[in-house]
DNA sequence: TCGTTTACTGCAACCGTTTGCGGAATTGTT
DNA sequence: AACAATTCCGCAAACGGTTGCAGTAAACGA
């Protein structure tokens, strides 16, 4: 173990750990000459500043944390290679935790987050998340809290979301566009807000006009199942809320051998991965998770700015066209 | 700002900040009584021990750095999520980077890690990688370094790999057992040391027993225009190399109104995520980064203990059945 | 020649924790 | 009652930086 320190560098050019401290910030009250002296030595020995007493001394970090259910899944993916990369670009770093949708798991990472004293922290609430304290304790601690896609519904929070009742309302709209009959439309997991949104706006758009089917499904497999039995209802348009269910519903389509559009018509609410898998591919109403992760972050560098300002903004939505209605 | 220490601790009970540091440890110095006191205290107050202080006082730190191309990529998701999970298991936290395969970028992102002070390093180069020096000043550091998937070239470092001639030998060996006739078989760059294993590792297999067609494609678009193309030969099998090759493939077989596994057999190498999207689920050998994290990580803890021991592993492959051939 | 300004640089305290060592209070031994 | 052995606890230094303040030497003006 050989690290440089400033005691080391001001020790090999006789100089004080202050003097040198300063020559490497730049410090105007150092001269010139020995800034240089300093800034050679430093290079030369590859002097690299503990992050960890900087943070100490100046209770300034460079570390963001974000915490999600699963880092493997369609949507975050995205979110998360945004955020990575402007914190990077700003000098920060991202410590990434996932709870894989458990409460307590999600917790500890809280925890985690805390002890390593991060700056800022992007969270994105797990399925089964009721109790907010956790969440709560940071702002206690003034570490800003930049919430997004699946938030909680509190008040006086930064909330970053997909322009849910927009997109239900989008995709409701081609649907009745085109002149469908018969709906089956399966939403997400009932506790969480984006299911509600996307559920309300997608049923007020299409306000009677025709005949609705509304399942709930907790994850791929339940999708499929779902999907499987109310095809013998012969709907001849089927809404998915999100990729998951999209997956679903894609294995019992083929599994009862039908031909998109014409036995059957799709759309969903994605982030594009999964509807680009299959021919003719699923139309979907977009939603970014590319553009959330750059809101978030902007959202974060507003909050250390001092800005106290809470906020809840959406993404715009655009729809993408498949060939499957 | 409202950080409880361990002055404040002291400081409310009467008590010396070295008599309550040691009480939270269990110390057999300090009695049973100051114990209970201090620990009813500290978990009141909800105190996390500052992990900077700590790192620099005792320079050991709780955090790893994984540095990785694109964590928007289907293999690495399962690698990751393993090494975070059991990191967390296990006390540690872990910093996730990405390059978007820019060795510059690679650099700036190691440096990032020894800034701050990790602990261990996971670390997966990117495909433009001819320098190694940012990872060698690593180990001069002493910081383990754990390679990953596509590994350097050098003597003397610990290297995790997936099996990809067994994988690829499992994958011949299937069709042959299957009986097959005509082979389309799909693979990747050719630059790559993996497609170069598998490519020759599955045509000795073959060993010219069956009649077998060649390809090469360097994304989703192409595999699947060449699927198309190649269709009409009539191959009675596909295989696919990786996920992205079997989402162009599947993409064209749906395209051509094919049904598998009757009017064409699939077989892939995979993860494990794309082939289960589709009805008959593809049939793969599993090259699981699941796996691969937990190897990752238990040699990680064996340089951590203390092992100069380096090692180059692989992990076994497994064939997954789905109905596809 | 003698204050006074200016340009540099160093001292020392501090961030929160760990830990070797020494000291006081308590208990046990003759 | 005197002394040794235990228990229990606090002092202080250290980790690697930052920063307010003070000090020194050179340069300057009168």
């Amino acid at each position: 173990m050989n690290n440089t320190t400033l005691k080391k560098i001001s020790g090999l050019l006789g100089l004080s750990i202050s003097t040198v401290s300063r020559a490497l910030k730049n410090h105007p009250d150092i001269s010139e000459k020995t800034k240089q002296r300093v800034t050679e030595l430093a290079d030369s020995l590859d002097y690299e500043p503990n992050a960890n007493a900087i943070q100490l001394r100046t209770s300034k970090s460079n570390l963001f944390g974000l915490v999600v259910p699963s880092i493997s899944n369609f949507f975050y993916h995205s979110f998360i290679s945004a955020v990575e990369e402007e914190s990077r670009k700003n000098g920060y770093a991202l410590m990434i935790l996932q709870s894989g949708d458990d409460p307590a798991i999600e917790i500890l990472n809280l925890k985690l987050c805390r002890k390593s004293r991060i700056s800022g922290l992007f969270a994105c609430i797990s399925n089964q998340t009721f109790n907010f304290d956790a969440y709560l304790k940071m702002k206690d601690l003034d570490i800003p809290v930049i919430f997004f896609d699946k938030v909680p519904e509190l008040n006086n929070c930064n909330k970053i979301c997909v322009a849910d009742e927009a997109s239900a309302a989008m995709a409701a709209n081609t649907i009745i566009l085109k002149n469908k009959k018969k709906v089956l439309a399966i939403f997400g997991n009932t506790n969480l807000s984006i299911t509600k949104k996307r559920l309300s706006a997608f049923t007020k758009t299409m306000d009677g006009k025709i005949d609705l089917l509304v399942h709930h499904a907790n994850s791929t497999t339940e999708a499929e199942a779902i999907t499987l039995e109310c095809l013998q209802q012969k709907p001849d348009t089927i809404f998915c809320m999100s990729d998951e269910i999209l997956a679903g519903a894609m294995k019992a389509i083929q599994r009862a051998g039908l031909k998109i559009p014409d036995d059957i018509a799709v759309i969903a609410i994605s982030n594009g991965f999964i509807p680009k898998l299959y021919f003719p591919e699923i139309t979907y109403v977009e939603t970014s998770g590319d553009e959330l992760g750059r809101l978030a972050f902007s959202s974060m560098m507003a909050c250390l700015d001092g800005s106290t300002f809470t906020q809840e903004l959406t993404t715009v939505s655009v729809l993408v066209e498949g060939g499957s209605i």
